[in-house]
DNA sequence: GCTTTTTTGAGGTACGTCACTCAAATTCGC
DNA sequence: GCGAATTTGAGTGACGTACCTCAAAAAAGC
């Protein structure tokens, strides 16, 4: 049988009053006392029933994600995969509330955030770029005790609590040395990115160039071209730059718009010509990889970013330490040959599983 | 707030022990009343709390994980990741156990399986070749009501409840693009297996030659050697196939036995000459990854898998639905520049986080 | 109608932990 | 060694569910 409180007690010679006090860090009991009742715990090996513990604090999480209002389908991808974490750890006493803020309108965004806490959340994640405005409103929530995260791009300025995503620059450097062996270390490369304001891309853009530059000399990457999330502007750009320039052999796509490179990339008769490397696995992203019209896709498994997001906050919720290891986001390469099969990125299908409630367990 | 049981009956118009009895299953409840109570639960949208339920019944899971006796770092790597997610799930009533047995003895094995039952285990995982002993000790536990998880290698004639662990074809397929585009698809390739009767090795084999054939045909894949697990047999035979083979420029090795691989390496002066590409990110692995040694691993994430397991063995014992897409085990690509941190990988670091427990709420 | 059976209600105890209260015991300052 | 402050003990009532008993109510059989 497994060590209760109760047994902790007996063994430390102490009332269970004291034990509790001494578990939950309550204040009030003197330094010889705390030992004896550690040295209880670990002399029977106790471990704490957190089903219990929760039930009887009946505590919950409310949580804020907190997105662009973008169309994208990444954004969308990652709205799902929250939604769906959020409705996994209802069981959990966690509640998850998605919220959009005008893309390009920081003020909407500090406005939305410092409205927040007042409605009584215990967490917000947030996927932002990083001003100034952004910066003093998550300082106002962190003021407040509202734990918050960064989401995908991260916020470091802002003091935000943790990161969930992966390391861009690493993410980066992968890219370059795949296009780097793809290309046998020769031709020139078309970098695209969304807007060189976006911390993301400058961190990707920076991995990329230091690979090459170290190990791959004839592989030229050409200065990036920003789109600005305009699918027009892409296709323009990239023909533009595509014609004056014969040697290019790959395109490095940081950011979105997977849609439109291939379209155009089609219509110069280009498909499955180049090799194409970009970011996240979308279901545009998929199919490209499926026909080849896409190389290799860097990506993050947005099942695992929403489920850590929900993990962190209420550990920080809590004041609890974090498993690190669990909550590192891997940056996962895609080939056509380890595409997962559409059921399994959670993200991307919409399926509400319908579930029995009664049979249930 | 969520429902309770209390609101089903009010809502009902019943009591509780009724709305007990039929939550329950038990007898003594007219039809009529079913139905009412279900149409209450349905309209208020209750979900039963599992953990309360757990508490209440006092039900606890007690899990075997039966590995076999090789010291492998693989399997010393995957016993690592299996006990840290059996401590992290100590804190939800959740006890896993692991068992080793002779890894050349099959009777043994199902001995020690038989006795599994009778010791009050909830559910097994296990790791082992597929024989017709084991096939008829999985049955037997399965026909006592023990669900039965394969673990990396899959058991599909023994009819496992599931299979937690990569598809190894497609692992090989992965292991094939790499090898045909790092190659420019030209030269001869070396193929190493631990022993071509084991499942996941033949199905690496099989996918790895199916994308070289189809889509890199100057590419030219040598017979398999057989290492058993053997170092010394390892570096003798590729010693000799490459000496009588001048034209091999890249090495699969399919099983264990990297460090006799980059020993024989060394020896021979081909140090991060050839492309080499393996299986599994182990100490070992990790560091020749780093240092150039080895090209790219194609590895699972042993914490994931761990935990995986354990999700699966409790829906299982509670038959309860699995959400696949979170189970689902990713092949995942390592690179130089995408190597996760030591700190990441739980498996690979026996890093006994000493854990005070009394923090850890 | 009556009895017999079936169905329902009311209530209790338990699971392991949390979060209190109030009084008793201990330690501390001086 | 006295009063004040601190520390400890004993106890209680949650949390949401399971499982039990006993009696009351309703339905069924005749």
């Amino acid at each position: 049988m497994r060590p209760t409180v109760n047994d902790i007690a007996r063994e430390a010679g102490v009332s269970l009053a004291t034990v509790d006090r001494v578990l939950n860090a309550r204040p009030g009991v003197r330094e010889k006392t705390v030992k004896a009742v550690n040295d209880a715990i670990a002399r029977l090996g106790y471990v704490r029933d957190l089903t219990a513990a929760n039930l009887a604090r009946n505590r919950s999480y409310r949580i804020a994600a907190v997105l662009p209002d973008t169309e994208s389908q990444f954004v969308q991808s990652l709205a799902a995969a929250l939604d769906e974490a959020g409705q996994a750890a209802a069981t959990s006493r966690t509640e998850l509330r998605l919220h959009r803020f005008p893309a390009e309108d920081p003020h909407a965004l500090a406005a939305l955030l410092a409205d927040l806490p007042t409605r009584g959340y215990a967490g917000v994640a947030l996927m932002a770029p990083e001003t100034p405005v952004l910066r003093d409103a998550v300082r106002g929530l962190r003021a407040k005790g509202v734990p918050v995260v960064a989401l995908v791009s991260d916020l470091p300025t802002t003091g935000r609590d943790h990161f969930v995503g992966i390391d861009n620059r690493a993410a980066g450097r992968t890219a370059g040395v795949l296009m780097g062996r793809f290309l046998g270390n020769a031709g020139q490369v078309l970098v695209l990115g969304s807007s060189l304001l976006a911390r993301d891309m400058v961190e990707r853009r920076g991995g990329f160039d230091e690979v090459l530059l170290r190990d791959f000399p004839g592989v030229e990457p050409l200065p990036s071209l920003e789109t600005h999330g305009s699918g027009r502007l892409l296709r323009l750009a990239v023909a533009e730059r595509l014609a004056n320039t014969p040697g290019v052999r790959g395109v490095y796509a940081m950011g979105d718009g997977h849609r439109a490179l291939t379209q155009v990339l089609g219509e110069l008769g280009l498909s499955a010509k180049l090799t194409v490397i970009c970011h996240e696995l979308t279901p545009h992203s998929r199919q490209a990889l499926a026909s080849g019209e896409i190389t290799a896709v860097i990506t993050q498994n947005l099942g695992h970013l929403a489920r850590s997001t929900l993990r962190v906050l209420r550990a920080k919720a809590d004041n609890q330490p974090l498993d690190e290891g669990q909550e590192q986001i891997r940056i996962e390469i895609v080939l056509r040959e380890n595409l997962p099969t559409p059921a399994d990125s959670t993200a991307e299908t919409h399926s509400s599983t319908c579930q029995e409630p009664i049979k249930s367990l």
